[in-house]
DNA sequence: TTGATAATGAAAATCATTTTCATTTAGAAA
DNA sequence: TTTCTAAATGAAAATGATTTTCATTATCAA
């Protein structure tokens, strides 16, 4: 399954970043998932495919892949980064997250997104152009109490 | 200046949370900023007025103001969480963060958020009723590179 | 095939945040 | 006003995620 598609290899190689056996098992990770991962979970699955790789590289290789937009960090309240991949072809869709303040739950949606879409489009343009900003993603989230914990 | 707003005060007492020295210095301090606070800063500021306040409970405050709706945390990627009040009245505006993920520089833009206001008000309500989700906030984030970075 | 340099891994270091626990304090009740 | 009890506090220790260091290895352009 291993170079599926060669659209990050490509991104890879225009940002100068090497095509490495550890970086490759974490875009596979990352491909592989729906889940919203820490760097430990990405860390246990590497492991389990190659025992060799180290959490270090793992933290090193997911921020890399933010700086480059391939991967989008989460914070959502717990005290460890998460990451998702921003285009997976073929799996999960844009989304956002709803959080809940309490317990921490994390809703994913992505019901909505029409009216989204437009508003961040023009929003988007109009910072760029004022800011002089390359902006490559966005995040919108809602936070308040689940039905629990309300 | 100490209690200019019995607005909080309220709150907390609706919350049956008490209201004590450290705390008030806390809103204190987070009346009088304009910046985006971590925890340390706030320290620092509050040792200032009252050296016997210890971080632990800052922090602790700070997560109680969070959890109720009086603060909002932030997640600018530096490692380090950042408090700012959700409604200081009279005081900095409602506004959403442009994040550059190669320096962390944060931008904070107010502009535009017309548009916002509607997409925002419509989303949160069909989000509240589908999820049964006690909303309180949201967080708009844009991320890129900043004209030094890109 | 080779060499320069980027990438890696292990271990140690860092540092923000949380926990523990004995002490103090707010504020309701008497 | 005084008393009482749970909530709040502070210091110190513990935790745990993330980063740094540095010697070794591997990528890939020439």
């Amino acid at each position: 399954m291993r170079g599926r598609g060669a659209w990050w290899q490509e991104r890879f190689y225009n940002s100068g970043a090497r095509i490495t056996g550890p970086r490759e098992i974490v875009m596979d990770i990352l491909h592989e998932t729906d889940d919203h991962m820490s760097a430990a979970d990405v860390y246990v699955k590497a492991h389990e495919i190659n025992p060799s790789i180290g959490l270090t590289t793992v933290y090193r290789t997911l921020d890399m892949l933010t700086q480059m937009g391939i991967v989008q960090k989460f914070d959502f309240g717990d005290g460890k980064a998460r990451y998702e991949l921003i285009n997976n072809p073929g799996g999960k869709k844009h989304h956002h997250h709803l959080i809940c303040l309490k317990c921490k739950a994390v809703i994913d949606y992505t019901e909505f997104l029409d009216d989204e879409v437009e508003f961040i489009t023009k929003t988007q343009n109009r910072l760029s152009e004022k800011y002089n900003f390359d902006i490559t993603d966005h995040v919108i989230s809602f936070y308040g109490l689940c039905e629990n914990c309300r």
